[in-house]
DNA sequence: AAAACGTGGTC
DNA sequence: TGACCAAGTTT
């Protein structure tokens, strides 16, 4: 790895500045009050909308969010499920239930101001090194460097990095190169224009040589090949899960939906009952077993309406959806007739136009729309 | 340290 | 199309 010279630093604080106040894209949560000061709740949400994700998926999301949540004590005092709620599709929801924590924590130890200290910044849930880094330099002007997948990509090709950067100890000089970088004078134009370098030219594929800012001080690209950088290790094959779903409907035609543990997977959110269909079962002997262990509720399985391919991060899953009628029969014995969860997590009977007032995981919402496409007729249930 | 944790875009 | 990856954090 190259050393830090002046030429770099040169390179990083005036040609890449420059670079960046006529290349900068306008994005909501940049828009600065009449004192040209930020507002941290909004830089906050919206950095955590970041996370693992893409601007242009989260443009619409942070507006959203803002419009129902536009201060920490109005998201405070929300209700989880309408937070999930502006959350549904985005992801990662340990982060809308952190962030809506951490909103609470807020209003309770810091009058419900953003705090502008590092380590009440950090004692958020779902605030990190990056996060609290990002914050305080783009809201508050503090002198802390960010370390995300942009700066990450243009610091491993501009000093030629050869490690693994997934590794925590490269992790750890990348942050520390990246400080040594860092413009104090500058903070926020220097995070932003390197994560905006890393965005839009200095790209995982086909990166703009040619346009970029600091060509003239890279590694990666005076040897030939700055795709080649960063080096990542290879990830683990995900494994293949086959799982039964049961679309159980009432004498009104309603739907039993119920909700998800917080501490799981897609905590939080509304799902239709099933589980995972074992390797000595079909399909639909899962369906009426999972939902006579969850629910103690026994059911006729009908058809298999819809089949749904789904990836997950660590994980693919292939649901099947079958058609659920409760048992004419006496229900089990010791039970009510009435769905109750095993777990303790909430049931719901709903109509099919009130489905969209819950948080469905994108894989539900999948079948959703696979039965309404193949049956023309949304009334089906 | 390594695995868990969503989804959509891209080639 | 399957694999990679995106303004990471938590356990």
């Amino acid at each position: 790895m190259e050393q830090v010279t002046d030429r770099h630093l040169a390179a990083f604080h005036d040609a890449l500045g420059a670079w960046f106040e006529a290349h900068r894209r306008p994005m909501p949560w940049r828009e600065a009050d009449e004192t040209g000061v930020r507002n941290p709740y909004r830089v906050w949400v919206s950095e955590v909308m970041l996370q693992q994700t893409r601007v242009d998926t989260a443009v619409p999301y942070f507006e959203r969010f803002m419009e129902a949540f536009p201060t920490p004590e109005a998201l405070a005092s929300a209700d989880q499920d309408a937070v999930l709620k502006r959350w549904e599709g985005l992801g990662y929801y340990s982060r809308a239930r952190n962030l809506h924590r951490a909103a609470q924590q807020i209003v309770a130890e810091h009058g419900g101001a953003f705090p502008a200290d590092e380590d009440a910044v950090r004692a958020l849930p779902g605030v990190g090194p990056y996060t609290a880094a990002a914050v305080l330099s783009l809201a508050f002007g503090q002198p802390l460097a960010v370390l995300d997948g942009n700066v990450i990509r243009v610091l491993a090709r501009v000093f030629a990095v050869e490690q693994d950067s997934r590794a925590p100890v490269t992790r750890k000089a990348l942050q520390d190169l990246a400080t040594g970088l860092l413009d104090r004078e500058r903070p926020a134009r220097f995070n932003e224009s390197v994560m905006e370098l890393g965005a839009t030219v200095c790209t995982p594929r086909s990166p703009a040589c040619a346009v970029c800012p600091l060509a003239t001080v890279c590694a990666a690209r005076a040897g030939g090949d700055p795709e080649a950088f960063p080096v990542v290790s290879k990830r683990k094959p995900v494994p293949h899960q086959t799982v039964a779903v049961a679309l159980i409907t009432d004498g009104d035609g309603r739907l039993l939906i119920q909700r998800r543990p917080e501490d799981a997977m897609l905590g939080g959110l509304w799902e239709f009952p099933g589980g995972k269909v074992e390797p000595s079962e079909t399909a639909p002997e899962a369906c009426a077993r999972e939902v006579a262990e969850e629910l103690s509720l026994s059911v006729d399985v009908g058809p298999e309406v819809a089949r749904v391919d789904h990836a997950y991060s660590h994980f693919t899953v292939t649901l099947h959806a079958f058609r659920c009628t409760l048992s004419p029969e006496a229900p089990p014995a010791g039970t009510s007739g009435e769905p109750v969860s095993a777990s303790g997590e909430p049931v719901q009977w709903v109509r099919p136009d009130q489905l969209d007032d819950f948080a469905f995981p994108r894989a539900n919402r999948k079948i959703l729309d696979a039965i309404q496409a193949a049956s023309r007729q949304p009334s089906l249930f």
